[in-house]
DNA sequence: TTCACTGCAAAACGTTTGCAAACAG
DNA sequence: CTGTTTGCAAACGTTTTGCAGTGAA
């Protein structure tokens, strides 16, 4: 979760544009959208525009700088975290949790041999209500 | 997978354009988009629209007859099997084919105690290389 | 007559691209 | 100089919507 030293490199070498789009992902404790990176990163860095924030969000997944993560067909989400770890969303407002189940992985073996794939990442989702929602009275 | 009886009642109350659609997508070996799904429609019946094709989706899926899935910033692709099942993505051809890993539901309770989650569903996803693609000399 | 559904066109939404200008090596 | 990146605007693919017209109960 803490930045990975490694990464030290690899962020000395980036944009201006593209360490501030990757500063806003590691600053926020959720999972932002596009627009929300550009609201964000646009305060920091006035002169931004919405083409480069893509631009960069493309670069940093390419460079495993961030994750992103799709439900639906609603806006994509970009995750700080880039180890491989699992979602939860909640079908009512929308939220998204992150989920650590190491046992996932141990599928991975049976779900490749059952699809004669050659694996390389394996990704659960839960569905379902969250806390806050289950408190909400009108249902 | 073969037609559950307690549907005939629904689907006979389908109207000419849905049952279309549904018949489209139960006579499809695939998991198809919504304009592969909209161009077999036209083929069968010939005045139906893109409109009323998407309309179709979302109401047979309300009612339970289809299920939607998606992947990336893709179109949506819809399945014929309603019932609970993980998937595998081909990520250089983009290949979707169903998985059965029992094991899967048993992540649930696991995922949705950690999530502080009322579940409602679970979802594998395996992404890798499907065996046509690994046969492919050129990577 | 009522109400749901259709078909069309247009809009909405998220995302990508073409291109000229700015920049870094 | 060369190649990459930026910012803008326009385009793109997918999905939804407004609305008038149709059809069944």
């Amino acid at each position: 979760m803490e930045d990975n030293p490694s990464d030290s490199a690899a962020i000395e070498a980036l944009t201006p544009q593209r360490r501030v789009v990757l500063e806003v992902i590691r600053s926020s404790m959720g999972h932002l959208t596009a627009n929300e990176i550009f609201e964000e990163a646009r305060r920091r860095l006035s002169t931004i525009s919405y083409a480069t924030v893509y631009n960069s969000l493309r670069h940093l997944k390419q460079a495993g700088l961030v994750g992103e993560l799709n439900f639906g067909n609603a806006a994509s989400r970009y995750d700080r975290d880039t180890a491989r770890h699992d979602h939860a969303i909640c079908t009512k407002c929308g939220t998204l949790v992150d989920l650590y189940i190491p046992a996932t992985i141990d599928l991975m073996r049976a779900a490749a041999e059952q699809a004669d794939f050659e694996a390389e990442s394996i990704h659960l989702t839960l569905t379902g209500v969250c806390s806050g929602c289950r408190l909400v009275v009108s249902d």
